[in-house]
DNA sequence: TGTACATCAGTGAACGCGCGTTCACTGATGTAC
DNA sequence: TGTACATCAGTGAACGCGCGTTCACTGATGTAC
């Protein structure tokens, strides 16, 4: 071929399992630059990475292989960031420690909404219910639950502490999704102090 | 035709008008019951309506703009519902009229999580600049504005009810959003207690 | 009253597109004897 | 050391699909003279 395609040189022996990185880091790209999940195809990928589309079943199922495990990575990647956050603000005590955390968030989500998106958005109404169990949702929700309950004394769990937890991330949430998706203009500064009056709000009553 | 297609009959003269409204109800439904947006297509509305694809042509330039009219509809109808419900609350003082709209919002988002989605999906994150100062989304902030402006003893406009008005809505949004999309069991009863502790933050401050 | 014509409200067939997926294949690298 | 064969990491061509949109058309209803 002597057109313009970058074409990728195969992997050595043993070495299958590369390109099957290379598929996911092509598609978090695509999906991050331009993409809604449902748009993001696999032939566009195989494009992005240099390969035949075919290639792309050699490491996955089928397309939905290929998004729920981007998915989960993303998931894995936003709970590994939140607890380093948290870890690094609690040096000051539990409660900047969750400040620190709730300033992440609004950090990753406004630096990458699209993979925010692939996350959070709505357009994920119907889950499978057997799914629901052990949806990597839950490693986030847990993760704010222990950033909340680490502010209140004494080390007994507490059911408050879930609906606070919930409250907290729900709305922040709603204030983050906002900033992101409508004309409002809201920016880096408007956005933290959304999330601190939430915060203060939160943990004050 | 012999086989079981269901084949509207045509319009009479000057009632061309009619079908208009017949697709765009035949897409709302759609939309309603299994749909995003991006999955609307213009062959299925007419397959729904009965007629044949081309005819849609006639009442609208492109698909786009049967979406985006579609789209204006469902703010609208969203603001006349919210304010209404409003007013019905305020009988009781301002603040009902406010738990009111509250919980009318709730309502709302339950019953059409997909309408719900259509409006305020994070999908939609690049709006075109120009489209930004009449986006519907206006009204719905005017509304919200109006409500919290009206707890506020003294009639002169302050700075602070935008503030506190935006913060209530988005997290209010958060709330709702997440009941919708995740596998958090929020049931109706769970979403308006958390939809009324935002309220008292969001007033008592 | 008849009739030619205009207008309205559509239709059927076709276009080119990108898609997910399947299939039989190829060429390089390793292994058994 | 040679050679037959297995395995690996891919490829090119083709499938059938539904899509948005365009085009030239049709048949019923109205209007001018």
């Amino acid at each position: 071929m002597t057109d313009g395609f970058k074409r990728r040189t195969p992997s050595r022996w043993g070495e299958g399992g590369v390109l099957r990185e290379e598929i996911l880091a092509a598609a978090a790209r695509l999906l991050a630059e331009s993409g809604r999940e449902g748009d993001l195809s696999l032939r566009a990928v195989a494009r992005e990475v240099g390969i035949s589309a075919p290639s792309i079943y050699l490491h996955f199922e089928d397309r939905a292989e290929l998004v729920s495990t981007l998915t989960r990575r993303a998931y894995e990647r936003l709970v590994g960031d939140l607890r380093a956050a948290r870890e690094r603000g609690a040096v000051d005590g539990p409660r900047a420690g969750l400040r620190a955390m709730t300033r992440r968030y609004c950090a990753l989500a406004l630096d990458n909404p699209r993979l925010y998106r692939l996350m959070f958005g709505i357009e994920r109404i119907e889950v499978p219910r057997e799914e629901l169990a052990s949806h990597p949702l839950w490693w986030v929700a847990e993760a704010w639950h222990d950033a909340v309950a680490a502010c209140r004394p004494g080390a007994a769990e507490e059911p408050g502490d879930r609906r606070v937890a919930k409250l907290l991330w729900f709305s922040l949430h709603g204030v983050v999704a906002m900033a992101l998706s409508t004309p409002f203009q809201v920016d880096r500064q408007a956005l933290e102090e959304m999330a601190d009056d939430l915060l203060d709000l939160a943990l004050t009553r």
